[in-house]
Order: C-alpha cells, then sequence, then structure tokens
DNA sequence: CAGATTGTTGAACGATGTTCATAAATGGCC
DNA sequence: GGCCATTTATGAACATCGTTCAACAATCTG
C-alpha cells in the first residue's frame, strides 16, 4: 500500500525526501489519489510511525525471545535497551521520524500510536516489577535515557566529543542506574 | 541581523514556520538578500543552532552560580538536569531545532556548532571529575539520559501512558545512576 | 564628474502540499 | 446486453517554498 512506498522513500532518502508526488509515482498513481486514503501527508506520517513503532515491538520481542529462559530481569532489560539502539541504527531515518514529527499546536496523538508507546514501555515495566512501586518511575527514567543516547549518538551531537561507544554508554546507564536502585531501596528497609 | 530574525519566527511557530521569505520580510530586506550573508537556508539555521546552545551554556552557568558556594557535586550535577530541561521547556521550538537538523548525508558538523557542544559537555565532565577514569563516560551516559528525558516528555510521547512529572525523572536518574556508581566503585576496590 | 565596486532587488524556475471539477472504471439491475 | 449510480482516479490549478541571477541603485575612488 500507501505505507510501504512511504517508508522506502523514508529508509532510502530519509524524511526530507518524502513528498506526496514520490510516493504517488513510486506506487503508479497520481498525488491527488493519495487524498482519498490519508487527510494529510501529516496523517500519512502518523499512520507510517505507528507502523515503524509496531516493527520495533516486534524487533524486541524477538531480541527478548533470543535468552535463555534463565535470564535474570537485568539481563533482560540490557538486552531490550541493546535491541532498542540497533533498531534506532538500523532503521535511523524511519525511527527519527517518530520522534521528529511534531503534531501541529495543540493536536492530540492518534490512539494508533498511543497505544503502540503503551505497549512498548509495558514491557520495560514488566522486567522492572521487581522494583514494586518505582517500576513505572524506573521504566520511563530507562526508557528515556537509552532514548536519549540513541539520538545523541546517532545524530553526531557526541562525536564532537570524540568517538562515542553508544553500546557502552548504555550499559553503564542501565547498570548503575539498577544498582543504585537497589543500593536506595536497602538504605530505606 | 537576520539570525535575530529566524529565532524570533522559529521560536513562535515552530521549525515549520521558518522560510527564508518570512526572515527577509521580518528584516525589511527581499528574500535572495539573505543569500549574500548565507550559503543557504541550512547555514542559517546552523549558525541559529549555534547561538541557541551558546544561550543554553549560559542559562546552565546562571543556574550553577545561584547555588551557595559550598555545594556538592551531586547537587551541582541536579542543578545543571533541571536547568537544561527547563531551558528545553521554555525554548522548545529553538532547542528542538538543533537536534532535528539533519545535515546533508556526509558533510560535518561545522567546528562553531561542535565547540559549543563541547563546552557544554565540559561543564557536566567537571562536575564528575571525582568519578576519576569513569568521569568521560558517566558525563555522555548523563546527559544523553536527562535530554532524553526531556525529547520524549516534551514531545509528548511519554504521555501516551498517564501524565509525566518530568523533574521527578530527572531526579530519579542523576541519584540513582550516582548513586550506582559510588556502589560499582566500592565494590571494585 | 566618471568609473568601479558594493549592496539590493524582483522576476524566474522547479518543486512542494492541497483542492476540485472532470473523467474513467466499476457494479447492480432490469 | 444496456443503463444508471457509485466509487476511484486524474491532472490542471493555486499558493508557497528554496534558490539563482541579470539588472539596477548606492556608494566610494580618483
Amino acid at each position: 500500500m500507501a505505507l510501504a512506498a512511504a517508508r522506502e522513500i523514508v529508509a532510502a532518502e530519509g524524511a526530507a525526501g518524502l513528498s506526496t508526488r514520490k510516493v504517488a509515482a513510486r506506487m503508479g498513481y497520481a498525488a491527488g489519489t493519495l487524498y482519498l486514503v490519508f487527510r494529510n501527508l501529516d496523517d500519512l506520517v502518523l499512520q507510517l510511525n505507528a507502523a515503524t513503532l509496531e516493527a520495533l515491538d516486534a524487533h524486541l520481542a524477538e531480541a527478548l525471545a533470543r535468552l535463555p529462559a534463565g535470564a535474570g530481569p537485568r539481563q533482560r532489560l540490557l538486552t531490550l535497551a541493546h535491541a532498542y539502539y540497533l533498531f534506532a541504527q538500523q532503521h535511523f531515518h524511519l525511527w527519527s521520524l517518530v520522534f521528529e514529527h511534531h503534531l501541529p499546536e495543540g493536536e492530540t496523538m492518534p490512539e494508533s500510536l498511543a497505544a503502540r508507546v503503551r505497549d512498548l514501555l509495558g514491557r520495560v515495566e514488566a522486567e522492572l516489577a521487581h522494583l514494586g512501586a518505582g517500576a513505572a518511575l524506573a521504566a520511563r527514567v530507562l526508557w528515556s535515557g537509552v532514548h536519549g543516547i540513541a539520538v545523541l549518538a546517532l545524530t553526531d551531537n557526541l562525536a564532537a566529543t570524540g568517538p562515542v561507544d553508544a553500546p557502552a554508554l548504555v550499559d553503564s546507564l542501565v547498570n548503575r542506574y539498577l544498582d543504585g536502585f537497589a543500593a536506595a531501596g536497602r538504605n530505606q528497609s
């Protein structure tokens, strides 16, 4: 469908190369035809982003499935974090589009997208259940943290300061944060 | 100059509202005139981004200056992190432009921007000197982490999962990560 | 005052998102 | 088969965009 054409264009040329006419041409239609299926180019992007998040979710599930059954929560979280970074790297343009597409002032995210975000965060939260009440907070911190590492590493915004070993940053974040959470828990009880 | 006009437009309408003709009109010139000063619209954006990072640096310096002289590294880091988030929130569009502007494939970041990034990361690194060899890594992790929290919180990509208290996420990240670093250091020695 | 240099313009080109009157294709019904 | 209604698709049109460039105004130089 049209989403497949748009996906190929974005993957190859980045978000800047996406245009109604190019999408239409790639599937043998005229530009106007797209407006029978999508309200907008924005609408098309939103649906493409939902598909991208779905692919990311599948990618994470696959990574977890490859893990031995006895793996502890820390190893599962590390696996999730590295899989997230790998996906962002391999599908950089599609992944960027998800976060760089600001919806017009005041409009709200369509439920199709919001549900995908919830699914993804739910994966992390599930691995943090052993933290009890702090799991929701910790999941958001780790998720955001890994995302931030991916953003800055993949857009070369850290490269100015020398070569960056993103996986090492991810390891450090997850391990130290979990260590700290454990230590803080001990001090409280 | 032209940068001031561009800054006002981006601040008011976002990156999408930026155009050569609007910038030129706001300063009483014709569109073509801009090309005597900038190679490109890209070039203009790059210089605007350098100015934004300079303003961010000043904002962070101010926050640190308001701190009592006896404040320890942890409090100084927390102050930096919260100041970063505040700046991203208050100048959302300008701040977004810095990270959403991908330079054309293969081109490298101009030194004017790279130097600003180094300055900012240097601030964090300075507060982590007490960690010894791990300071460079820790600075990048914390910086990226706080950036990630800002990105996801301000673009509503976490809002799908309920209301988000971004400052609480920042606190948790910095405190737990530092705790974890301390604990790991103890175990090694 | 003449001539060269600098600064500025506005028309032009190709490409963009979007709309809409028109046309082609399709399907149901006698 | 033939005819109408409904769906599907078109491509010309409009405003806007980034960018270029021949032409013009202003300013210095001697």
